[in-house]
DNA sequence: TCTTTTAATGAAAAGTGATTCATTAATCAG
DNA sequence: CTGATTAATGAATCACTTTTCATTAAAAGA
């Protein structure tokens, strides 16, 4: 019989990440995905239900892998300021290393978010819930303020992440993004005030 | 001759955030908007040239509308502190005013950034360089911390914010949006260290 | 080598929804 | 009341993409 060669799910799912990150998912055609992995565009049905799987496989991923490496961290540190710093470390490393998938990731949240599974909400909430507990932490040990709501600050905290993100991913690249990762730590922990 | 009957442009603005807001931009069908506006599909071709021109109005509408408050407040106030206060506490309220073109706006913006008019993206602009300035001004005041870039502050916070409005506008409706801008003055101006 | 089995292809089908435009309705001026 | 003018309609068209599937290609086992 006749063998896979290479692993297609893998170009398809690399090609559409340049592809949406390019073009946004609506304007993505399946025959310039199939064209990009180097396949037929019939192919692309062989691994994937259908274009929209497509996506929700890339959050999937994304979501899984940071709840990981957020976990990780939750798990070896006890400190929340060390906590804080290294998870900001390692998300930033994490969408440094490909700036194509940090526009998706920015861009098609939402449509994600409407028709979201089941296995993908599971870490994005478990990940978010680690974030909001450090700060409760912080709170209870009386080294982060008790005036700040911990639902209020993971939103804002993402949100301001995310758009940077975009920012950096998409256009300019004028900043670094170590130079933004040190901003966002000193402003959220210290303020802006002097 | 006939005579044009309300509003009809109004109409269709305001039953295409109803309904950009509840599917999003690319699932929104004309039909749907005709129905909602209470107009036949072909009607909506009097007045818009095609589906994404309603989109750029809406966005346009929000932005001469914020640069409007923005810049009213950058010149009756001096003091980059009252701005900062002033700034935040009008754009939560124009917001307040409207979840469902907070939805909008939030969600669709990067496909507005990508199909972009020069019109819009002018009033965008000078936006964000108002908000740049305010942060510039203080740091020279001595009122802010020089070791924070204003074009990462910017981005961080905007973003920030179009997050929390997401999640207000959409879903939750959990937490008040006065709690969530107390929250962000605080978390901004001081930080959440104690 | 020949058969079997699975992989891959890409032309064509099916579906979709934006947009057009011939037609109808309403209003006004004379 | 009639003709002229503009507004509105919505069925039909058109453009376009996803998805299917009959066909072909490649590999493995006999």
């Amino acid at each position: 019989m006749r063998t896979k060669e290479g692993n297609k799910e893998q170009d398809i799912l690399k090609a559409s990440i340049r592809i949406f990150s390019r073009t946004g998912y609506f304007d993505a055609k399946i025959h310039k995905i199939a064209d990009e992995a180097g396949i037929a565009s019939g192919t692309v049905y062989l691994y994937f239900k259908n274009k929209e799987q497509i996506l929700i496989r890339v959050f999937e991923l994304v979501w899984k892998n940071l709840f990981i490496i957020i976990e990780k961290i939750d798990l070896e540190e006890t400190e929340p300021v060390s906590k804080f710093h290294r998870m900001i470390d390692s998300v930033f490393d994490f969408f440094n290393a490909d700036p194509e998938l940090a526009t998706v990731f920015v861009n098609e949240q939402h449509h994600i978010l409407k028709n979201s599974n089941k296995l993908l909400m599971s870490n994005y909430k478990k990940t978010l819930m680690i974030c909001e507990n450090v700060l409760n932490e912080g709170i209870r040990c009386n080294v982060f303020n008790k005036e700040i709501d911990s639902a209020v600050f993971s939103s804002f905290f993402f949100g301001g992440i995310r758009y940077l993100l975009q920012q950096w991913a998409q256009e300019q690249k004028k900043f670094g993004l170590l130079k933004i990762r040190e901003n966002i730590k000193k402003l959220v922990l210290n303020g802006i005030a002097c």
